[in-house]
DNA sequence: ATGTGTGAAGAGCTTCACAGCA
DNA sequence: TGCTGTGAAGCTCTTCACACAT
């Protein structure tokens, strides 16, 4: 969550260089604003629009659109399916990513099967698990390989993208193993704060804190009803 | 993610009111390192050692505390049970939330099984879907329900708080009547932003998006290895 | 001495308002 | 006229430094 701190490094000549971090995680979410609206032939959209279409503020929309060094047409709007291109190469979708999946829980085979990875240009490649009962079996048309294999199952796919999706106990020795092979970014879904040198990217998703910080509104709510 | 505005309404008398959006997103964390140093027979713990422990700094850690009106004692350090007490009543992990589940695919399977939901007081109470094929089976020892009986199932259980973990097109409408029937705190795992009324909470977990803001830093690396 | 509690400084993000271009 | 692009104001969160309790 904090994970990333990226100093920033003074603007460049070039764009690109020096976008904010809460800019860069709406991205994904402007791009696939677009991909709804363009299904629907729509070749031009104003920032309000698109907006409105992502759930933010216009201002907040065009701000982060203008660190890309997009230009969209004043008085007219932005041309959807440049746009979008735009976005799609600086976010790397254009590229497509191998990912490794390590833990093949229940969380695991729904990453798997998660569809929202590859419509956004990520490939799982590999899914890794040390229980023997697991081992051989195919997931998704995947075959599911021992931990013991990790490291190679990482060079082979070249993955610098890898999804831990273990046990709290087993994430931090999952992960100096990614992270020796060059694992540069892990989508962490133990709840335990990982340990990485510099320069390696974690985002932490804590399904069990989400609800936690629900709960925690709800309770003041309840507090604010008993003391007016 | 934006979601949660909370204008904060000036600091009254009693602790608790007017704590910052962004601590409330770390007290689950805190709780949690709490239960592993807990296990440890430790009795006292010192804002370095928890804040290590949580994965933030010593600083904040205290920052958040005194924001819970919690008293350590300088020169010492906190209560480890007392605090622990503490966190879990503001947090509101103390009492036991009840939670529905729509949207019986593999996300919402593995959260079904999820057990982190369950020691941080959670209890799902329900899983509903439409597909005639799930209707009727057992989930870790829940019969799914029909989503016809939606409005009876978070009725019945009193659930304020609610999971959404069907396809992005579907989510909208479910969130509409989860709405009407009282449920004011939602988990979206849809890739859509969903519209509710205010005094909604509604916290975004979208997967692809969180690989998405990797795939970027990535493509950065890439960027900044090409052009020096 | 040691480590909490906290005001003040600092950084980052969002909103506002308007200049500038089609 | 209409909508983008952007400097500046405003706000929230974080970090720092140090007074203060034990």
């Amino acid at each position: 969550m904090i994970s990333d701190l990226l100093p920033g490094a003074g603007a460049g000549t070039r764009p690109a260089r020096g976008v904010p971090d809460a800019t860069v995680a709406r991205l994904p979410l402007y791009h696939e604003a677009l991909g709804r609206l363009f299904d629907g032939h729509v070749e031009v959209v104003s920032s309000t629009a698109l907006a409105e279409a992502a759930g933010v503020s216009p201002s907040q929309l065009r701000k982060d659109l203008s660190c890309l060094g997009t230009y969209g047409t004043r008085g007219v709007g932005y041309d959807v399916t440049r746009l979008q291109r735009q976005i799609a190469t600086h976010i790397g979708a254009a590229s497509e990513w191998p990912v490794v999946i390590v833990g093949v829980g229940h969380l695991g085979t729904a990453l798997a099967n998660y569809a929202g990875f590859a419509a956004r240009g990520f490939r799982v490649v590999a899914l890794v698990d040390p229980s023997p009962a697991l081992v051989g079996t195919t997931v998704t048309g995947l075959v599911v390989t021992d931990l013991t294999e990790l490291e190679a199952v990482v060079r082979n796919a070249g993955a610098v993208i890898a999804v831990v999706a273990t046990p709290a106990d087993a994430a931090q020795a999952v992960t100096d193993r990614l992270v020796y092979q060059g694992v540069t970014s892990i989508l962490n879904f133990a709840s335990t704060a990982l340990v990485v040198p510099e320069g390696v990217n974690v985002r932490k998703v804590d399904l069990g804190q989400e609800l936690a910080i629900l709960a925690f509104h709800e309770q003041r709510k309840i507090e604010e009803i008993a003391h007016p």
